[in-house]
DNA sequence: ACAAATCATGCAATCGATTACACAAACGTA
DNA sequence: TACGTTTGTGTAATCGATTGCATGATTTGT
């Protein structure tokens, strides 16, 4: 009753071989539609579903696909798998999910574990202090197993990769500073060995340069994503003898600690000083002083992720080929750093 | 070079049978010291990694685990995820991750293409309109495939569950919005056929009359999970002849709305009105006025629904055992309902 | 020195589904 | 009638790893 039911058991039911009984449920034509009829009854009858196990044995092709991030409680992450899943389920495919929680070695032993699992494919945002993780990513190359990067990437030839346009979103957040009227522009940037975080204190420089702002490398502050390295950032920049009148951050809570520390401080926010942030975190749009933030489109992101691995394993003949997709990032003005009401 | 070595191709260069190697590399003591040596060198060198999909096919076993919630960008779901993950990475079960999206037939689909896939357990966070699943469910627990419900759960005898005390929660955040000199307390609830709104309505409703205030059917609203649905509520609530001076939310979201509305109507908080929440979304705590709101320990939750899990997979003699742990809700007082330091 | 016990290894079946190849029956055609 | 073709099924190998049983080689005991 409870037991798992083969081709083999309807085989044995209907005295027909088990090769049989696997050609009628594939609808192979070769059946005589007698024998495919009884067959797919009969299959309903004792409940029978096919073992993915042993058809991904023989074929070689598992219908999973493993996504590696640093950590999923985050909303930017669990809204790129959000994407990913959506366009892979209609698909066929399962998500695997694991976590880095930045840590190399543990995105080493993802890597190795989910090609023992014989994934389809891997996506993969990668950590930050990454050097020793090239080899593994090559041995997945190796491999013939589709990798994709999404958002935090390696340049790697002939490995696709998804990320957003992060020097433009450090510009456009940027000008819009300067077109409301900031002249000493503060930066908080992460870590820089990050492409992404890299990039997008290049467009802050670069926006800077173009308009004629002096470039003071006092006002760029490296700090952690979080609200309280936000606020003893921003603590140490009013702390210079000119200090800044606004603060392009590359992180929301870095912003919000930052906001936090300066109201603390008496200084009013966007008349004497404005603030941007990066990543458009659903609370940048709930505060009373709603924070002005650099959108990432993150379900698009893991959308287009989907789609890459898609063509990518599609494609055999064309298999290694490499796809760099670059989306736009939206700057989203809120009263944080929005004068022309007042 | 790229292609996948097996114990097959580790036997034919060393002259030996594969199911000599198989043992090797199983440590069995019956092989010698010096073959298995040989084989262990042997095996590193060729860059030998044992194929998951054969060992799951032959044991039964496929050391993977689906985790199915309504969607995954939620920080609630996200986190307990993120518990479940956590707790079963040491143990080597990969986590496949499904969205239902509160919709049924999804849920029922996503458990059959869990049950092909070969799941060793299945997690589940039920929908909303839940009636057409019990027959799956059952078909589940008839293949002998661990089920075990975290937060949203079913009542069937034999299944397990995680959950908070939705009751107390709904009681200790009515009880508290009492002690703060509140007298009128409106209720916004969310579906009822969920046991998790219920309950806590239930509590706000014995918290009342443990406390002799009247229940009034007028105070309590059901609504949406989200902002716009809470703004309108609140709007109801203070058309009412006698408006309340308190709303106790089912959600923080709604929570949000309502604070906004009550807000735009002028009304001060928590001089005049106080509010609590559920849920303790990051957002709560990082307002301006930050919104008090009634802990579920989502991490916890997760960590404990997989520990459950694994017990049942382990006491094999036991194997149809049911364990219903109820976690403490706890309640984070902020400025939405505080009134000490007025 | 010979039987018995121990040891190391190989053979073949197994998990469940697919598929190349073989083959028998039925059919059509000259 | 005899031969070629089509049609429907069965046989057996395959995917990769494990394991009960068999076997040959070596060691032990007397």
């Amino acid at each position: 009753m409870s037991e798992k039911t083969t081709i083999y058991d309807i085989a044995k039911e209907l005295n027909i071989s088990a090769a049989t009984v696997s050609r009628a449920l594939n609808k192979n034509p070769k059946i005589s539609e007698s024998t495919c009829k009884l067959v797919m009854e009969t299959a309903a009858k004792m409940n029978y579903k096919q073992n993915q196990l042993a058809l991904a044995l023989r074929s070689g092709r598992s219908n999973n696909v493993g996504v590696i991030v640093p950590r999923i409680d985050s909303n930017f992450f669990a809204s790129t798998i959000r994407g990913i899943e959506e366009e892979l389920h209609p698909n066929k495919y399962n998500v695997i999910i694991c976590q880095t929680h930045e840590n190399e070695k543990r995105e080493i032993e993802n890597i190795n574990t989910l090609l023992n699992a014989q994934v389809d494919g891997i996506m993969i945002s990668i950590t930050n202090e990454s050097k020793e993780n090239e080899k593994i990513i090559h041995r997945v190359l190796e491999k013939n197993v589709p990798l994709i990067f999404f958002d935090r990437k390696k340049n790697i030839d002939g490995v696709s990769s998804v990320t957003i346009n992060d020097y433009k979103g450090g510009y456009i957040a940027t000008k819009h500073l300067i077109d409301e009227g900031c002249k000493r522009i503060a930066h908080l940037s992460g870590d820089q060995s990050l492409e992404i975080y890299e990039n997008r204190f290049k467009g802050y420089k670069q926006a800077l340069l173009d308009h004629g702002i002096e470039f003071d490398e006092n006002y760029v502050i490296q700090t952690k994503s979080n609200v309280e390295a936000g606020g003893v950032a921003a603590d140490k920049l009013l702390q210079l003898k000119t200090p800044p009148d606004a603060i392009f951050s590359s992180s929301d809570f870095a912003a919000l600690g930052a906001i936090q520390e300066l109201k603390a401080q008496g200084i009013k926010i966007p008349e004497d000083f404005c603030v941007v942030g990066f990543g458009n975190e659903p609370f940048t749009k709930f505060m009373e002083l709603s924070i002005s933030s650099v959108d990432q489109s993150p379900l698009e992101m893991g959308k287009m992720t989907a789609k890459v691995f898609l063509e990518q394993i599609n494609n055999t003949e064309n298999f290694k080929m490499e796809k760099k997709v670059v989306l736009n990032p939206e700057l989203h003005i809120r009263k944080s750093s929005s004068r022309q009401n007042l």
